[in-house]
DNA sequence: TATATATTAGAACATATGTGTTAATAAAGA
DNA sequence: TCTTTATTAACACATATGTTCTAATATATA
């Protein structure tokens, strides 16, 4: 369903007011600003709009409108936890789902960076010892909450002998699993299929400067 | 200057108001979610919290408060234009400042991965000719322009003779510039101090997944 | 303690603002 | 064309909401 050109003129005006003001417009000053007769118009106008499903108004309430979708702003981040440094070949260690409170440091991140996963967290890597995964001291890499992996995928796996976390590029064999650190001077070892757990997924890294 | 247990439960308020709804409470709504007895009250701290610099209110305007500086949501974010994919060592197109509009295509970085940098954009690269500064394909660079550079920097630089914009690691030498690519198979040269132009410095880089 | 300053309380006021009503006009469909 | 529907227009109304005033109380300061 298609925007008239007024409705399409009030919803860039929203738009751009809330980016300006940080708050919604009054009724009355989308009428000025926009050069309509009546208030009764824009009202109509933004009834449409909330039937098109592209704002949400809160009835009697002043300036109370939303923006809905990805024309809100605030829907474009994401807050992701950044638990700690670590340095390669080290253990990690990976707090459970509700250990992590607001009170964590975080890294916000856009949705450009993240697609519709959920459930990340963010580590900051000490050392070049995964210098082979082009990550480099510094940089932080941004993991996703899973058990499942792919061939090939960088994944941070619990391996019960060790009793710990380590970050590693896994491949599943036909009777075992490879471990390949991302340092090449480091040799791949093999663990047995029921002795190991991932505990999340490489998603993406992002270089500090 | 510090905020009284009121001011900031106020100002908490403030902020989880405007997360929930997406427009500011009003001066009722906070006397009541935060038992205050009067709006004389809430009136008084919200112009200390003014005072402090924290908010910002509009005079005679419904719902006018908004929130300054790292509190506010979306002053953490910054939309960095996309410029499109390069090559490594194809030459660059960089557009003048003015001929970037709203409509290129952008991406959203937090405040933590460029710091207080502005005039930003970003590249997309394609190839794996840039391995040696751990950008592989599909990566994105985010390039402040800029014309200073230290030694040991990336930056994308003009140079006279080429007619064109490569991306390049620079040093400064005794008489000369020292420009080597980013890919060991690439031999480094050398060009006159005043037959070149840097253009912008290589910020951070983000791995897509 | 005495004095000044900061904060709270309650109420009233002015207006900013959402809403509703009715009629006129324009656009769309039969 | 006629009929229906969508949109505009002007106005009035109820109330949501910021503001102000005065006095009381609490807190800080000398």
């Amino acid at each position: 369903m298609d925007l008239t050109a007024k409705q399409s003129k009030i919803f860039n005006f929203l738009k751009d007011f809330i980016l300006e003001k940080d708050y919604p417009p009054s009724i009355r000053d989308i009428q000025n600003h926009c050069s309509i007769s009546s208030t009764s118009v824009v009202d109509y106008n933004l009834k449409k709009l909330e039937e098109k499903g592209l704002i949400r108004r809160d009835k009697d309430i002043s300036r109370g409108i939303e923006i809905l979708g990805d024309n809100n702003i605030r829907s474009r981040t994401v807050r992701v936890p950044l638990l700690g440094k670590i340095a390669a070949g080290k253990p990690i260690n990976i707090p459970t789902e509700g250990a992590i409170d607001d009170y964590t440091n975080a890294i916000e991140l856009s949705r450009d960076q993240i697609g519709t996963k959920s459930d990340l967290f963010a580590l900051q890597i000490k050392g070049n010892s995964m210098i082979d995964a082009l990550i480099q001291d510094g940089d932080i890499i941004v993991l996703e909450r899973t058990n499942q992996f792919d061939n090939g995928d960088m994944v941070a796996v619990w391996i019960d002998s060790d009793n710990s976390t380590t970050f590693k590029r896994i491949y599943k064999l036909d009777n075992k699993i490879k471990l390949e650190p991302m340092n090449r001077k480091m040799k791949p070892f093999y663990i047995d299929p029921a002795s190991f757990q991932v505990q999340g997924r490489f998603v993406t890294s992002i270089r500090h400067w």
